[in-house]
DNA sequence: AAATATACCTTGCATTACAAGGTAGCGTGC
DNA sequence: GCACGCTACCTTGTAATGCAAGGTATATTT
């Protein structure tokens, strides 16, 4: 019961959250958009399909948070490797502080 | 530098999020909608307006997760209301047991 | 009577997540 | 050779939300 209201309420919380996730994923190195995708699917409640990452990987380029580089691959067609830029990492240091002021004060009621 | 992005990944952030609190806030007996923007301003992070409120609340009583009752006031014009439905807390408890596991989940990377 | 605080509501805009669909390279089995 | 599946990228259209701005109305204070 209310499984269709409750499914929509978790695609709205995932608006903005998947941003975090997702430049978290590649701040370690580099990492590519089908990487990415296989990576946070195995979250539980973090479910991402590639109509939703390719949209930001190229908002995340445009904002200069993101260099990209293609490289040829063995197993398949070439992949666009992510890279985070001084701006990313800024950005992703100020988001993650935000997330944690914001899961305290939800958890304070 | 980068207030902007900051600001807007913030804004969408929010999505989502402000539903769960709202009911938090209705839950502990009843609530009027100017008093809970009062009460979630004080929540670091979680900014709300009467322009984002109103329109949300509308909408948990037109899907039956809130009733209403009018009440004079003495201090002002009348208050409309709140108390969660069945269905309201039922939906809340669900919402909070995902936003536990999403929380979870995003620490673990 | 003017200003302030309370209390409600609506309209229009900007932004996002996602399903559905499309393109293409590489390997396996028939 | 070719059909299938997996990899890997991308685009379009839809649905849903948050919010600024504006509007209405009551009660108190100056």
């Amino acid at each position: 019961m209310d499984d269709r209201l409750h499914d929509n309420w978790t695609t709205q919380l995932r608006k903005g959250l998947l941003e975090m996730c997702i430049l978290n994923a590649i701040k370690p190195g580099r990492a590519y958009g089908y990487e990415i995708v296989r990576r946070l699917r195995q979250i539980e409640g973090l479910v991402i399909g590639e109509g939703t990452i390719y949209p930001i990987l190229s908002r995340f380029h445009r904002e200069g948070l993101v260099e990209t580089h293609l490289e040829e691959s063995s197993a398949g067609p070439a992949r666009k490797y992510y890279e985070l830029t001084d701006r990313g990492k800024k950005l992703l240091k100020k988001m993650s502080a935000t997330w944690e002021t914001i899961v305290r004060g939800v958890r304070n009621l």
